[in-house]
DNA sequence: GTTATGATTAACCATCGAGTTAATTAACTA
DNA sequence: TAGTTAATTAACTCGATGGTTAATCATAAC
Protein backbone atom coordinates (compact mmCIF):
# COMPACT_ATOMS: atom_id res chain seq x y z
CA UNK A 1 0.00 0.00 0.00
CA UNK A 2 0.92 3.76 -1.08
CA UNK A 3 2.48 6.09 1.73
CA UNK A 4 0.08 8.58 2.98
CA UNK A 5 1.08 11.20 0.63
CA UNK A 6 0.75 9.38 -2.37
CA UNK A 7 -2.82 8.62 -1.23
CA UNK A 8 -3.44 12.23 -1.15
CA UNK A 9 -2.34 13.35 -4.22
CA UNK A 10 -3.94 10.25 -6.18
CA UNK A 11 -7.29 10.98 -4.27
CA UNK A 12 -7.11 14.80 -5.37
CA UNK A 13 -6.02 13.68 -9.41
CA UNK A 14 -9.40 13.65 -10.29
CA UNK A 15 -12.26 16.38 -10.55
CA UNK A 16 -15.39 14.36 -9.35
CA UNK A 17 -13.50 13.94 -5.98
CA UNK A 18 -12.55 17.17 -5.79
CA UNK A 19 -15.84 18.62 -6.29
CA UNK A 20 -17.02 16.19 -3.57
CA UNK A 21 -14.74 17.90 -1.20
CA UNK A 22 -15.49 21.43 -2.19
CA UNK A 23 -19.12 20.00 -1.44
CA UNK A 24 -18.21 18.78 1.61
CA UNK A 25 -16.70 22.42 3.26
CA UNK A 26 -19.91 23.46 3.38
CA UNK A 27 -21.19 20.71 5.63
CA UNK A 28 -21.68 17.23 6.24
CA UNK A 29 -23.96 15.12 3.47
CA UNK A 30 -24.68 11.63 3.62
CA UNK A 31 -24.37 9.58 0.39
CA UNK A 32 -27.09 10.15 -1.63
CA UNK A 33 -27.03 13.79 -1.00
CA UNK A 34 -23.64 14.27 -1.81
CA UNK A 35 -24.11 12.19 -4.77
CA UNK A 36 -27.31 14.21 -6.45
CA UNK A 37 -24.97 16.46 -8.56
CA UNK A 38 -23.09 13.09 -9.93
CA UNK A 39 -25.58 11.06 -11.14
CA UNK A 40 -26.39 12.23 -14.30
CA UNK A 41 -22.96 11.18 -15.17
CA UNK A 42 -22.27 8.33 -13.63
CA UNK A 43 -23.89 5.83 -10.81
CA UNK A 44 -24.06 5.71 -7.07
CA UNK A 45 -21.39 2.49 -7.10
CA UNK A 46 -18.96 5.19 -8.65
CA UNK A 47 -19.72 8.16 -6.42
CA UNK A 48 -19.09 4.74 -3.39
CA UNK A 49 -15.90 3.98 -5.03
CA UNK A 50 -14.78 7.73 -4.99
CA UNK A 51 -15.82 8.13 -1.69
CA UNK A 52 -13.67 4.96 -0.69
CA UNK A 53 -10.64 7.04 -2.52
CA UNK A 54 -11.35 9.77 0.18
CA UNK A 55 -11.49 7.75 3.25
CA UNK A 56 -8.44 5.97 2.21
CA UNK A 57 -6.54 9.36 1.95
CA UNK A 58 -7.97 10.33 5.80
CA UNK A 59 -10.18 12.96 3.48
CA UNK A 60 -13.11 12.37 4.04
CA UNK A 61 -15.00 10.34 7.36
CA UNK A 62 -18.28 8.44 7.19
CA UNK A 63 -20.03 7.92 10.34
CA UNK A 64 -23.11 5.73 10.27
CA UNK A 65 -26.82 6.57 11.24
CA UNK A 66 -29.49 4.10 10.70
CA UNK A 67 -28.87 3.56 7.25
CA UNK A 68 -27.21 6.53 6.31
CA UNK A 69 -23.78 7.44 6.04
CA UNK A 70 -22.59 11.11 7.09
CA UNK A 71 -19.99 12.27 5.34
CA UNK A 72 -17.06 14.70 6.98
CA UNK A 73 -14.28 16.99 5.80
CA UNK A 74 -11.06 15.81 7.18
CA UNK A 75 -9.05 19.01 6.26
CA UNK A 76 -6.00 17.59 8.15
CA UNK A 77 -5.23 15.28 5.27
CA UNK A 78 -4.65 18.44 3.01
CA UNK A 79 -2.72 19.98 5.54
CA UNK A 80 -0.12 16.82 5.39
CA UNK A 81 0.20 17.65 1.40
CA UNK A 82 0.01 21.49 1.37
CA UNK A 83 3.21 21.16 4.37
CA UNK A 84 4.84 19.19 1.31
CA UNK A 85 4.57 21.29 -1.35
CA UNK A 86 5.19 24.69 1.26
CA UNK A 87 8.97 23.92 0.56
CA UNK A 88 9.08 24.76 -3.14
CA UNK A 89 7.19 28.02 -2.12
CA UNK A 90 10.81 30.01 -1.93
CA UNK A 91 11.17 28.58 -5.52
CA UNK A 92 7.76 29.66 -7.32
CA UNK A 93 8.00 33.53 -5.47
CA UNK A 94 11.54 33.66 -6.62
CA UNK A 95 10.00 32.84 -10.03
CA UNK A 96 6.91 34.67 -10.15
CA UNK A 97 9.47 37.62 -9.06
CA UNK A 98 11.96 37.33 -12.34
CA UNK A 99 8.20 37.19 -14.43
CA UNK A 100 7.48 40.95 -12.71
CA UNK A 101 10.69 41.89 -13.12
CA UNK A 102 10.99 41.16 -17.35
CA UNK A 103 7.20 42.43 -17.33
CA UNK A 104 8.52 45.55 -15.86
CA UNK A 105 11.58 45.70 -18.65
CA UNK A 106 9.11 45.15 -21.38
CA UNK A 107 6.75 48.31 -20.16
CA UNK A 108 9.63 50.28 -19.84
CA UNK A 109 10.88 49.30 -23.36
CA UNK A 110 7.73 50.20 -24.82
CA UNK A 111 7.33 53.56 -22.95
CA UNK A 112 11.11 54.49 -24.12
CA UNK A 113 10.31 52.86 -28.15
CA UNK A 114 6.03 53.50 -28.22
CA UNK A 115 5.48 51.98 -31.65
CA UNK A 116 2.61 49.57 -31.25
CA UNK A 117 2.07 47.80 -34.50
CA UNK A 118 -1.64 48.36 -36.65
CA UNK A 119 -4.11 46.17 -35.41
CA UNK A 120 -2.16 45.63 -31.74
CA UNK A 121 -3.84 47.28 -28.72
CA UNK A 122 -2.40 48.03 -25.49
CA UNK A 123 -3.52 46.35 -21.94
CA UNK B 1 -6.85 14.90 -21.84
CA UNK B 2 -7.67 15.57 -18.10
CA UNK B 3 -7.75 19.11 -16.48
CA UNK B 4 -4.04 21.17 -15.63
CA UNK B 5 -4.76 20.23 -11.73
CA UNK B 6 -5.76 16.33 -12.05
CA UNK B 7 -2.44 16.33 -13.94
CA UNK B 8 -0.67 17.68 -11.29
CA UNK B 9 -2.20 15.93 -8.34
CA UNK B 10 -1.63 12.91 -10.43
CA UNK B 11 1.83 13.75 -11.31
CA UNK B 12 3.14 14.02 -7.42
CA UNK B 13 1.29 10.92 -6.34
CA UNK B 14 4.34 9.04 -6.93
CA UNK B 15 7.25 8.69 -4.65
CA UNK B 16 9.94 8.42 -7.76
CA UNK B 17 8.07 11.75 -9.21
CA UNK B 18 8.01 13.62 -6.02
CA UNK B 19 12.00 12.60 -5.48
CA UNK B 20 12.94 13.52 -8.58
CA UNK B 21 11.13 17.40 -7.86
CA UNK B 22 12.86 17.49 -4.40
CA UNK B 23 16.27 16.78 -6.36
CA UNK B 24 15.74 19.42 -9.37
CA UNK B 25 14.78 21.90 -6.41
CA UNK B 26 18.47 22.56 -5.33
CA UNK B 27 19.49 22.81 -9.39
CA UNK B 28 18.98 21.78 -12.91
CA UNK B 29 20.06 18.24 -13.86
CA UNK B 30 20.20 16.19 -17.58
CA UNK B 31 18.14 12.92 -17.56
CA UNK B 32 21.32 10.47 -16.33
CA UNK B 33 22.54 12.72 -13.55
CA UNK B 34 18.75 12.88 -12.20
CA UNK B 35 18.27 9.22 -12.73
CA UNK B 36 21.46 8.17 -10.76
CA UNK B 37 19.12 7.59 -7.68
CA UNK B 38 16.63 5.42 -8.83
CA UNK B 39 18.35 3.36 -11.59
CA UNK B 40 18.75 0.42 -8.73
CA UNK B 41 14.93 0.35 -8.79
CA UNK B 42 14.20 0.77 -12.23
CA UNK B 43 15.73 1.70 -15.33
CA UNK B 44 16.33 4.33 -17.68
CA UNK B 45 13.34 4.41 -19.84
CA UNK B 46 10.96 4.14 -16.48
CA UNK B 47 13.03 7.44 -15.65
CA UNK B 48 12.50 9.31 -19.09
CA UNK B 49 8.61 8.00 -18.54
CA UNK B 50 8.55 9.87 -15.16
CA UNK B 51 9.57 13.11 -16.70
CA UNK B 52 7.45 13.17 -19.07
CA UNK B 53 4.92 12.90 -16.64
CA UNK B 54 6.13 15.68 -14.38
CA UNK B 55 6.94 17.60 -18.42
CA UNK B 56 2.99 17.01 -18.89
CA UNK B 57 1.94 18.15 -15.68
CA UNK B 58 3.99 21.32 -16.18
CA UNK B 59 6.15 21.05 -13.40
CA UNK B 60 9.43 20.37 -15.10
CA UNK B 61 11.03 21.72 -18.66
CA UNK B 62 13.71 19.96 -20.39
CA UNK B 63 16.17 22.41 -22.72
CA UNK B 64 18.99 20.16 -25.51
CA UNK B 65 22.23 21.07 -25.17
CA UNK B 66 23.77 17.93 -27.49
CA UNK B 67 23.05 15.12 -26.35
CA UNK B 68 22.24 16.49 -23.04
CA UNK B 69 18.51 16.88 -21.70
CA UNK B 70 18.31 19.89 -18.93
CA UNK B 71 15.62 19.16 -16.88
CA UNK B 72 14.43 22.21 -14.85
CA UNK B 73 11.91 22.36 -11.78
CA UNK B 74 8.58 24.73 -13.01
CA UNK B 75 7.53 25.79 -9.48
CA UNK B 76 4.60 27.53 -10.55
CA UNK B 77 2.43 25.01 -11.49
CA UNK B 78 3.40 23.85 -8.00
CA UNK B 79 1.70 26.90 -6.46
CA UNK B 80 -1.63 26.42 -9.03
CA UNK B 81 -2.03 23.38 -6.69
CA UNK B 82 -1.32 24.91 -3.73
CA UNK B 83 -3.84 27.88 -4.55
CA UNK B 84 -6.68 25.17 -4.63
CA UNK B 85 -5.62 23.04 -1.62
CA UNK B 86 -5.70 26.95 0.38
CA UNK B 87 -9.13 27.11 0.35
CA UNK B 88 -9.00 24.82 2.96
CA UNK B 89 -6.70 26.67 5.48
CA UNK B 90 -9.25 27.70 7.23
CA UNK B 91 -10.93 24.10 7.80
CA UNK B 92 -7.82 22.38 8.66
CA UNK B 93 -6.64 25.30 10.76
CA UNK B 94 -10.11 25.32 12.94
CA UNK B 95 -9.78 21.68 13.38
CA UNK B 96 -6.47 21.82 14.77
CA UNK B 97 -7.66 24.30 17.43
CA UNK B 98 -10.41 22.42 18.46
CA UNK B 99 -7.79 19.59 18.73
CA UNK B 100 -6.08 21.71 21.07
CA UNK B 101 -9.13 22.42 22.86
CA UNK B 102 -9.52 19.00 23.13
CA UNK B 103 -6.12 18.25 24.84
CA UNK B 104 -6.73 21.38 26.96
CA UNK B 105 -9.29 19.96 28.44
CA UNK B 106 -8.13 16.51 29.05
CA UNK B 107 -5.20 17.50 30.41
CA UNK B 108 -7.19 19.89 32.94
CA UNK B 109 -9.23 16.95 33.17
CA UNK B 110 -6.53 14.93 34.60
CA UNK B 111 -5.31 18.08 36.63
CA UNK B 112 -8.26 18.22 38.46
CA UNK B 113 -8.18 14.44 39.19
CA UNK B 114 -4.77 12.66 38.97
CA UNK B 115 -5.65 9.12 39.23
CA UNK B 116 -3.54 7.51 36.34
CA UNK B 117 -3.40 3.64 36.21
CA UNK B 118 -1.04 0.95 36.73
CA UNK B 119 1.38 1.18 33.58
CA UNK B 120 -0.01 3.98 32.15
CA UNK B 121 2.49 7.10 31.98
CA UNK B 122 1.82 10.87 32.01
CA UNK B 123 2.73 12.82 28.45
C1' DG C 1 33.68 6.37 -40.76
C1' DT C 2 33.26 4.08 -36.48
C1' DT C 3 32.41 3.99 -31.80
C1' DA C 4 30.69 5.82 -27.38
C1' DT C 5 27.37 8.53 -24.77
C1' DG C 6 22.78 10.47 -23.65
C1' DA C 7 18.24 9.86 -24.19
C1' DT C 8 14.01 8.39 -26.41
C1' DT C 9 10.87 5.18 -28.78
C1' DA C 10 8.72 0.66 -29.64
C1' DA C 11 6.57 -3.30 -28.21
C1' DC C 12 5.07 -5.73 -24.74
C1' DC C 13 3.15 -7.17 -19.97
C1' DA C 14 0.88 -6.80 -15.41
C1' DT C 15 -1.63 -4.12 -12.45
C1' DC C 16 -4.68 -0.43 -11.29
C1' DG C 17 -8.44 2.96 -11.91
C1' DA C 18 -12.93 4.34 -13.20
C1' DG C 19 -16.89 2.99 -14.82
C1' DT C 20 -20.87 -0.32 -15.60
C1' DT C 21 -25.07 -3.54 -14.15
C1' DA C 22 -26.94 -6.73 -11.08
C1' DA C 23 -27.23 -8.55 -6.58
C1' DT C 24 -27.02 -7.90 -1.63
C1' DT C 25 -27.12 -5.91 3.03
C1' DA C 26 -29.25 -3.07 6.47
C1' DA C 27 -32.67 -0.39 8.43
C1' DC C 28 -37.01 1.89 8.36
C1' DT C 29 -42.23 1.76 7.16
C1' DA C 30 -46.77 0.25 6.26
C1' DT D 1 -44.42 -9.85 6.69
C1' DA D 2 -43.72 -7.35 2.64
C1' DG D 3 -41.92 -3.36 0.55
C1' DT D 4 -38.94 0.81 0.32
C1' DT D 5 -34.84 3.46 0.91
C1' DA D 6 -29.72 3.96 1.58
C1' DA D 7 -25.65 2.20 0.47
C1' DT D 8 -22.32 -1.37 -0.52
C1' DT D 9 -20.44 -5.46 -2.80
C1' DA D 10 -19.62 -8.52 -6.79
C1' DA D 11 -18.23 -9.34 -11.22
C1' DC D 12 -17.00 -7.55 -15.20
C1' DT D 13 -14.93 -4.23 -19.07
C1' DC D 14 -11.70 -1.01 -20.77
C1' DG D 15 -8.14 2.17 -20.89
C1' DA D 16 -4.22 4.22 -18.31
C1' DT D 17 0.08 3.53 -15.59
C1' DG D 18 4.44 1.75 -14.45
C1' DG D 19 7.59 -1.25 -15.49
C1' DT D 20 10.54 -4.23 -18.69
C1' DT D 21 14.04 -5.21 -22.84
C1' DA D 22 15.59 -4.19 -27.32
C1' DA D 23 16.08 -1.02 -30.89
C1' DT D 24 16.76 3.67 -32.51
C1' DC D 25 18.26 8.53 -32.84
C1' DA D 26 21.45 12.33 -32.18
C1' DT D 27 25.59 14.22 -31.05
C1' DA D 28 30.40 13.99 -29.77
C1' DA D 29 34.97 11.92 -29.98
C1' DC D 30 38.43 9.23 -31.89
Amino acid sequence: MPDTLSLTFAALADPTRRAMLVRLASGKANVTDLAKPFLKRMSLPAVTKHLKVLERAGLVAKTADAQFRSCELKPEALKVAVDWMEQYRAHWEESLDRLGDYLDQVKAKKAGAPKPKKGQHES
